[in-house]
DNA sequence: TGGGGTTAT
DNA sequence: ATAACCC
């Protein structure tokens, strides 16, 4: 037989529900007998795909996972207070609740909700402070190291989630299944919509080859990391960060095509679709847009019209599923920022307080990043009825002989740095007259790496000798005198 | 609403 | 420099 599904006879589900009140947590630190993914399940690799030719047309069609840590700042706070697991816990910024673990979502506490609601809901509420994102970024970054040995090209988006192409991955593992006879063929984790997973369809093999790819990311990341997550693989990233957050905590899901109208009729207002923010939603709203299905058939030309021909095209594509966007590898960070938010700043020598707080932080993590910014930029946020939208900024090159003392404890930074920031902030706040600020940042951005010349290195004073490799793969060099 | 990030204009 | 987007 030719159809392999997954079919609600089969344990997987009942499994997952089972895993789904268990504490993540809990379990990894009940010694690790279980694994952190769910069961594989296996079934034979239809024959006719063992001989099947790789579509020429096929090159487009990619494989995608998006993984997404749970809870995050939440989990590393239990890591590193192991005495907080099984309590409900938030992580607060501020006056906020800016995330908290399962035992306090149970309890009604909300990503995002005031602390007083919070200890109103629930008062037996554990709170960390998380405005030091150091650790946080420490272990992101980690996580998407692990990825990134998966394969190179992994996308990061905020601190806890990343895209990963896989394409090339699962070709290699599909040409092994048939050139290999005995393969077997398994789905890790849902199938979205339950639906039924035809082997003779060589989408539906590279996708499940995806999911077993996941699962072995999720994996990597809970024994090498202690952090649990979801995942979602789909054929793009929209449709794979769609899915990833169908089955939540600490499952994963694939999407097969036939299934993607389904997914993205289950949105319940365009808002909901990653690429529509607030002001495009304000304005789909007042054209009288507010479903998927609404954008899907809304007229392209007077879409066009009023949000310009680039928007809309993207997100009148999102609204079928479609997103050709790459998974564009984030590299190293293009940027070092650190704000702080109060509730006021009135006068030049308290602003100039906070500023040097703020740089004596960024100072300490661009020595260790070894790259150099050459601009420097201050942010600051007036006060106002209106929070969200009324930030200014002023930017700045950062002075050669500045750049040049970055790193090197030896001289004093920290004074032309905050005569530069002083005289931003001058340019942009009236000192003679009274002003209320309620943020300041400071960026550090146009990294760039050290001069990658050899001039001045040791390299620079030898020439590779003409057997130029030897057998240990090491350059042999011969001394010159400088070239 | 925090304390971050990115790209496009 | 700002505006939009993401978490």
């Amino acid at each position: 037989m030719d159809l392999v599904g997954v079919g609600p006879e089969e344990e997987e589900e009942e499994d997952e529900e089972e895993e789904d009140k268990m504490d993540p947590q809990l379990r990894g630190a009940a010694g690790g007998s279980r694994s952190a993914v769910e069961p594989v399940e296996a079934g034979r690799l239809a024959p006719s795909v063992h001989g099947q030719v790789v579509p020429a047309g096929s090159a487009s069609y990619r494989v995608i996972v998006h993984v997404d840590l749970d809870c995050f700042y939440a989990q590393v706070e239990m890591i590193s207070h192991p005495e907080l697991k099984g309590k409900p816990l938030g992580v607060q910024q501020k006056y906020l609740v800016v995330t908290c673990n399962y035992e306090a979502r149970k309890l009604g506490v909300k990503k995002l909700m005031s602390v007083r609601d919070a200890k109103e809901k629930c008062p037996q509420l554990v709170l960390v402070n998380g405005e030091d994102l150091t650790r946080y970024r420490e272990i992101s970054y980690k996580v998407t190291e692990l990825l990134e040995e998966f394969s190179s090209t992994v996308e990061r988006l905020g601190f806890d989630e990343n895209f990963v192409d896989i394409t090339q991955m699962v070709e290699k593992r599909l040409h092994q299944l048939q050139s290999d006879d005995s393969s077997v063929v398994a789905v890790s984790g849902h199938v979205y919509n339950n639906q039924s997973v035809n082997l003779n369809d060589i989408l539906h093999v590279r996708l499940l080859i995806g999911s077993q790819i996941a699962a072995e990311m999720r994996e990597a990341i809970f024994n090498q990391l202690g952090l649990t997550g979801c995942a979602g693989v789909a054929s793009n990233k929209l449709l794979s960060k769609l899915v990833s957050g169908t089955f939540k905590p600490n499952q994963q899901t694939v999407l097969m095509p036939e299934s993607c109208q389904d997914l993205i009729d289950s949105l319940d207002h365009i808002k909901q679709m990653p690429g529509i923010g607030y002001k495009t939603t304000k304005r789909l709203e007042s054209l009288g847009i507010n479903s998927v299905h609404d954008l899907q058939t809304f007229s392209p030309e007077i879409l066009e019209k009023e949000l310009g021909i680039s928007v809309a095209q993207r997100i009148q594509k999102l609204s079928f599923g479609e997103d050709n966007s790459p998974v564009t590898p984030s590299g190293p960070p293009q940027s070092f920022s650190e704000e702080d938010s109060f509730k006021k700043c009135s006068s030049e020598v308290d602003a100039k307080k906070k500023i040097e707080e703020l740089l004596a932080s960024l100072l300490n993590r661009v020595c260790k990043d070894g790259r150099k910014p050459h601009t420097i930029r201050l942010i600051i946020r007036r006060f106002s009825s209106d929070r969200h939208f009324n930030r200014e900024s002023r930017q700045c090159p950062i002075p050669s002989h500045v750049i040049q003392k970055l790193g090197t404890g030896n001289y004093d930074v920290m004074t032309p740095m905050v005569d530069i920031l002083m005289k931003l902030f001058r340019n942009m706040v009236n000192v003679k007259m009274p002003f209320h600020l309620t943020l300041l940042s400071v960026c550090f951005s146009n990294l760039k790496s050290l001069p990658t010349s050899k001039k001045g290195s040791i390299e620079f004073y030898l020439t590779p000798s003409s057997s130029s490799t030897s057998h240990s793969g090491k350059r042999t060099y011969t001394i010159t005198s400088g070239r």
